[in-house]
DNA sequence: CTCAATGTTTACTGATCGGTACAGTTTGTT
DNA sequence: AACAAACTGTACCGATCAGTAAACATTGAG
């Protein structure tokens, strides 16, 4: 089996998902994009829908491990790894092409609970949670789960404010806020 | 000018809109649900891009209205009406019918920076952001500024998860970051 | 070389998209 | 009663939607 083209597609497939949004992405689009032909498509993926939870299973490998290093290479510490991780979305925000967060809208489009594509969407968060619980916990906080969430509030904030663009810099007012909790739950 | 079906159109509309997202509600679905034939809403609105501007600003004065009014409801003094803000936002979480903040989920599906759409739901963070500042100097914060930005990181994050729907009480925990915060800032 | 898997092109389906044309009906005002 | 504004129903436009059919080309392994 050599999966190369569908991995080809997958990939291509989320750029141009990112870029432009689901629902506006037609597969004639994803066809001009990619240059695999729509019956190829269909060989791999029975549904457009199906090739998008293939997409953000991608995403969310290439997110999380873009993350979870750039937090270890910013800073030693799990306490500092969880502050740092507020430098890291601030390089993402000044990526030429960010966009917000994909599974944000990727459930903002798929918004019923039970629809795959949104379980998906909050699959990642938890795995993003369960990490920052991780770190809390290593780093000696008490309640640790709590913090953790705490955390990942402002971090969904900051990438929702950043992508409004109504505001300069969403990682450093993240980061201050992260500093002041891990402070009080010190 | 009697623009009574005008205004009932903009309000069923919002409700189709936040129900099923907005590329995914046709003008057909729009018809079939409000009762309202198609060419009275060309005739009000010239293209839906307009009717969702509409729409929206209905949903900025609702909404604010509505969140203000609870705040001063729940507290009477200014630092408590940015705590007790968490407390409304968890009423509106339980709501049957919450599907997240309709501002996030119209700048997902219309991403461009110069698109009216998402520049309308920045102006509607703004204002929040601007009404938060100013509840903040009232308290008597330094940083008044700082202080209301980072609260609208905790605001928007949970309105983020509390729809992915991977936490329990995202107001909570907004909550208790949210008097961290205010105790960091002294 | 041969065979089978995987890929391609082209054309197509029925449904739906946003938006319009047009003729007829309801409604409020005088 | 009369008139105009507002609204309705129906039928339509070209474009696009997700998905399929069928015939042909490329490729890699035995």
């Amino acid at each position: 089996m050599r999966p190369s083209k569908r991995d080809e597609l997958v990939q291509k497939a989320l750029d141009a998902f990112y870029r432009n949004g689901f629902h506006a992405t037609g597969m004639d689009m994803l066809v001009a994009e990619t240059g695999i032909s729509k019956t190829s498509m269909y060989k791999h993926f029975r549904t457009k829908d199906d090739l998008i939870l293939a997409v953000l299973r991608l995403r969310d490998e290439r997110f999380r491990n873009w993350l979870y290093r750039r937090m270890e290479d910013l800073a030693d510490t799990p306490k500092g790894q969880l502050i740092a991780m507020f430098d890291a979305l601030g390089e993402w925000f000044e990526e030429q092409g960010f966009k917000g967060c994909m599974f944000i809208k990727a459930s903002s489009e798929y918004q019923e609970p039970t629809n795959p594509i949104h379980m998906q969407s909050a699959d990642h968060k938890r795995l993003l949670e369960q990490h920052f619980t991780a770190l809390a916990a290593d780093a000696g906080y008490k309640n640790a789960a709590a913090l953790a969430r705490q955390l990942l509030l402002l971090k969904e904030g900051a990438i929702v404010t950043a992508h409004l663009g109504h505001t300069d810099d969403a990682a450093k007012d993240g980061k201050e806020a992260a500093i002041a909790l891990l402070a009080a739950h010190g």
